[in-house]
RNA sequence: GCCGACCUGGCGCAAUUGGUAGCGCACCGCUCUUGUAAAGCGGGGGUUACGGGUUCGAGUCCCGUGGUCGGCUCCA
């Protein structure tokens, strides 16, 4: 019969299988028409083939599939009884679910590891067999939760959808090369070929409870997470970058750098920062201020809590009650005989800020003359996140955003997003970050909790789309992802190691302008309704701390150092010479320090460089005669015989604009 | 909130089968200081997260509370 083979017609013999094509062992799947399969898969007559390499994302998750479903056996093997939740490949690995009567110790991982490296030397065949459903229930009559899948098929069973797929249902068995089978999963595939060919650049991460199906609802399943790669070498660069990732720890760095901390007699989630850490927020915030000044910002307070009124027009207390910290009770006054006497008063503290800019927008008749109207608040919020969800500066209870609220007219929407992601977008590079994408949140249609009519979320949709279109960026989809009252555009941006954090986002509302009733009058002297829109740069300062942190590995640019400068003299007597010319600095703005400590030169150059200063400057007898310093900088590397004046340049210049040295 | 693990001086760690807390760094003092990541000596500092319980005796065992970590769910 004939093929097309890695796109040229061949000839194969009528029963050709993926085998018959490749000599090459690192191409572990094929695909046949467009669709994954087995390397073992029967090829018809005219099918168009092409081989899947290990190394590519496919091959990739198809070794990692393959990974867990031995991880599955060992635990089978070892644990009586275990049932089997679902098993995918995700991002550089995989993870299995199991219902097992004690959760899974540390030492359990190492017994369950092990077993998985005898099982990938025994060499058993992964064979594919298709099943009818009732025979894929006799298979599986001992895994309720495999039975429930066969019940779903690929109906959401969300990113587990592997066991299912839309055709007919699938089991594969591990077979011996005796020709025993070993063990059998319900499972679409493909997979690789043999356990040998999974090799044993793998290993198991850790254990957690997760919910069956996602829902909390549910039973929590015991979850191991592994790492699988292609090569041993893959395999030990991702565990050092789990490693760097974890030196990196905003949480670490803040301790290690004495930036911040969450004393736990305040309470969970409420961070204090420390002055060093303060030095690096107040400076984030000024040229924030800065930047929304020169962008035609006005400026606006609000205070931290508001009386429950407020709450219940903008609908809060109605959608988000959960996440408020629960109402002071105050005012309320009873008779001798318990009954009210005066009418008392709920007050909330308060976990978002534009109820309040509306407010103000409110407070009289605007025109729209006014328009755009743009009003800005490092506005502090407080959210009753659960417990579980606390993470360091990133998930916390009480955080300020960097808030703006713009109210614009119909005609103005779209030059004011366009506006509004530019300003984003360069201010988010000052900082640092260069490498973006956006995501465009829509709304459901079949979701009830989506109000506003269709054609408001049309036109509010294409617009958003269409500017964020415009910025050239890659724009993702996130569809059923905008918040009841309105689409979203939010900017992601990967770091220095390759993570993304969702920064800023832009948002529409179609509802509190409607809810408050919001007004201005036109120049056709008709009142017209304004559209708002949300927008939070940094999202909380307390979070882009965080991020920044981490980006920067604590090694912050000049800018944002908390201490830019700080001289060492070879000996004591250098000492008068480094702090004359950090006095000079220092009038200029430049946080420098003079380590005048009885430490030894050596010593205080290994502080400082711990402590993450951009420049340490050095001098002796020798700059003292010449008038010059030396510099040593964060990674080891130094300049020699720089003149006061070459240095005072050199350090201006790297802290006004704002680059990393 | 749920599941699991963890909590010893500021930080990182020790403490045999339960026998009444040690080390390094940091801190303080003294001595010493000459060219790019740790000078020496001495000193102070812990009711072992908190509250109960078991025991002759608890950092070690049990219960509760708080907090942290890893996940799940959530994230306006």
């Amino acid at each position: 019969m004939n093929i097309i083979f890695e796109e040229s017609p061949k000839e194969v013999a009528d029963s050709a299988t993926g085998f018959d094509l490749f000599q090459d062992r690192s191409i572990v799947a094929i695909k046949v028409n467009d669709e994954l399969r087995d390397l073992s898969h029967k090829l018809s007559d005219g099918d168009t083939v092409i081989g899947v390499s290990i190394d590519s994302d496919e091959g990739l998750s198809i070794l990692r599939h393959s990974a867990a479903h031995l991880m599955a056996q060992a635990v089978q093997e070892i644990f009586d009884p275990a049932k089997l939740g679902i098993g995918p490949p995700i991002k550089d690995g995989f993870y299995f679910d199991f219902d097992v009567e004690e959760p899974f110790k540390p030492e359990d991982l190492k017994k369950i590891e092990k077993r998985m490296k005898e099982l990938v030397g025994k060499s058993q065949r992964f064979v594919r067999r298709e099943v009818s459903d009732e025979e894929a229930r006799e298979l599986m009559k001992n895994e309720p939760y495999k039975l429930e899948l066969i019940g779903l098929k690929s109906a959401d069973v969300g990113e587990g959808a592997a066991e299912v797929g839309a055709g007919t249902l699938s089991v594969y068995e591990n077979i011996n090369p005796d020709g025993t089978i070993a063990w059998m999963d319900l499972c679409r595939g493909p997979h690789l070929p043999n356990s040998r060919t999974v090799g044993k650049s793998f290993s198991l991460l850790r254990s957690a409870a997760a919910y069956w199906r996602g829902n909390e609802n549910n039973k929590q399943l015991q979850r191991i997470y592994g790492t699988a790669w292609p090569t041993q070498e893959q395999h030990d660069a991702h565990l050092e970058r789990l490693e760097e990732a974890a030196k990196r720890d905003h949480r670490k760095l803040g301790v290690d750098l004495d930036l911040f901390s969450f004393p736990e007699e305040i309470g969970s989630g409420l961070a204090v920062f420390h002055p060093k850490g303060g030095v690096i927020r107040r400076v984030m915030e000024d040229y924030s201020r800065k930047r929304h000044e020169e962008a035609g910002y006005e400026f606006v307070y609000s205070p931290h809590i508001t009386k429950s009124n407020l709450f219940e027009i903008s609908g809060h207390l109605q959608w988000y009650s959960d996440g408020m910290f629960p109402p002071m009770k105050l005012d309320a006054e009873y008779a001798d005989d318990g009954t009210l006497k005066r009418q008392g008063q709920d007050y909330y503290l308060k976990p978002m800020n534009c109820p309040f800019h509306i407010l103000i927008f409110r407070s009289r008749q605007r025109s729209y003359r006014e328009l755009p109207l743009r009003m800005f608040e490092f506005g502090s919020v407080y959210r009753y996140e659960k417990s579980g969800v606390l993470h360091g500066l990133t998930r916390v209870r009480g955080m300020t955003q960097d808030d703006a609220h713009l109210f614009v007219s119909n005609e103005q929407l779209e030059s004011e997003l366009t506006n509004v992601l530019d300003f984003v977008l360069g201010l988010l590079r000052d900082y640092g970050l260069n490498d973006f994408y956006l995501e465009l949140s829509t709304r459901d249609p079949e979701n009830p909790k989506f109000v506003g009519s269709d054609e408001l979320w049309e036109r509010a949709t294409s617009t958003l789309e269409s500017v964020a279109s415009a910025s050239g960026l890659q724009l993702v989809p996130d569809p059923g992802g905008a918040a009841f009252y309105g689409p979203k555009i939010s900017v992601q941006a990967r770091d220095a190691i390759g993570r993304t954090w969702q920064m800023s986002t832009i948002q529409l509302d179609l509802n509190l302008p409607e809810r408050f009733d919001l007004e201005y009058v036109g120049s056709d002297g008709e009142r017209h309704r304004p559209i708002m829109i949300h927008r939070a740069l940094f999202g909380s300062i307390e979070r882009f701390f965080g991020v920044l942190t981490e980006h920067y590995a604590g090694h912050f640019p000049p800018w944002l150092a908390p201490v830019q400068v700080v001289g060492v003299p070879i000996a004591d007597e250098f000492g008068d010479y480094l702090q004359k010319f950090a006095d000079e600095l220092r009038s200029h703005g430049v946080r420098i320090e003079v380590d005048h400590s009885d430490n030894r030169m050596q010593k205080k150059i290994r502080d400082h460089t711990m402590a993450k200063v951009p420049f340490i400057l050095l001098a002796g007898a020798r700059d003292q005669e010449a008038g010059t310093v030396s510099f040593r900088y964060r990674d080891g590397s130094q300049e020699n015989d720089i003149s006061l004046a070459d240095a005072r340049i050199k350090i201006l210049k790297a802290i006004n604009d704002k680059t990393q040295v």
